[in-house]
DNA sequence: CGTTACCTGAAA
DNA sequence: TTTCAGGTAACG
């Protein structure tokens, strides 16, 4: 569920409420911790971290990273349905509460997960948790020459590259749409025949529909919320995705829903098409 | 490369 | 009853 923008407004809610805060106590639901914690169990999992402090909270694609005082990271991926909440001691348990750090101020930092996908990892290093991520979008590593290197020679569609983490970090199923609607690329175009204007274009939307994510909260369509359990706002914005059937706004042609690489993808039949490359003239 | 599995629930 | 779900690892 959490894409970018989620992660990064649960980031900015999160950090100064932890920062500096003592754990005092930890809780792992039995039945969640494999998925949760892997291969680590409970009772290490607790000795590590009972009596650290947080510094801060860092983020890497829709990795969440919480540093500690002695040197180790608490990496957390909220994959579908995780969330992160902060909340007072006597206040009721979230629903599907699967875990929970107990803080030095009277606060949790709560975790809840439907499907259980999400996990937390304790490391030395954090990239040793995130695997082979991409340039972060909103940031001066993602060039365009990067960019358009990563989509040099692809067969794959354009769609399934913008999902891939190892090719730029943090973008899901949701912004992947709308930065394709933004670029008027259709999401089934093979990535390595977009030409050199149309990359630019989706590099540009790439970064301003993350952006324009961040700004709004975060898009919430079910289950995401914010550090305080509140919804985003970006899901009233979005220009095609989930609107199947509804007309676009730019030209009134009804938006489509196709399957590519798996994943449902939402598009404007008119405003999105396959770019030619400029076609070699002749002699 | 595309498909399947992980898990639980809501909606069609 | 069947399909679908903001993700990703592990398949073939």
């Amino acid at each position: 569920m959490p894409e970018l923008p989620e992660v990064e407004t649960v980031r900015r809610d999160l950090a100064p409420l932890v920062a500096g805060r003592r754990i005092e106590a930890v809780e792992v639901d039995p039945a969640s911790a494999p998925l949760l914690l892997g291969n680590t169990g409970i009772d290490a999992f607790r000795a590590a971290l009972v009596g650290r402090r947080f510094l801060g909270i860092g983020r890497r694609g829709k990795y969440l990273l919480f540093e500690l005082d002695d040197g180790n990271t608490l990496v957390a991926h909220l994959r579908m349905t995780g969330r992160l909440v902060w909340r007072r001691h006597a206040a009721p348990p979230e629903p599907y509460q699967r875990a929970m750090l107990e803080l030095d101020d009277g606060h949790d930092l709560r975790w809840s997960d439907l499907r259980k996908f999400g996990t937390w990892r304790l490391v030395a290093d954090p990239n040793d948790a995130v695997g082979k991520l991409g340039p972060e979008p909103v940031d001066d590593g993602f060039t365009l020459p990067g960019f358009r290197t990563a989509l040099k020679g692809r067969s794959a569609p354009i769609k399934s590259v913008l999902l891939d983490q190892r090719r730029v970090a943090g973008i899901g199923n949701i912004y992947a749409d709308e930065a394709l609607y933004e670029a008027r690329i259709a999401p089934s175009t093979a990535a390595g025949q977009i030409g050199p204007a149309s990359a630019k274009r989706l590099h540009a939307a790439v970064r301003s529909v993350l952006e324009r994510g961040i700004a709004n909260r975060g898009a919430s369509f079910k289950d995401y919320v914010d550090g305080a359990g509140q919804q985003g706002h970006q899901q009233m914005f979005v220009q095609v995705f989930r609107r199947t059937g509804k007309p676009c706004y730019a030209c009134g042609s009804m938006i489509e829903r196709v399957v590519i690489g798996g994943r449902s993808t939402h598009f404007c039949p008119r405003c999105q098409r396959t770019p030619r490359r400029r076609p070699a003239r002749a002699r």
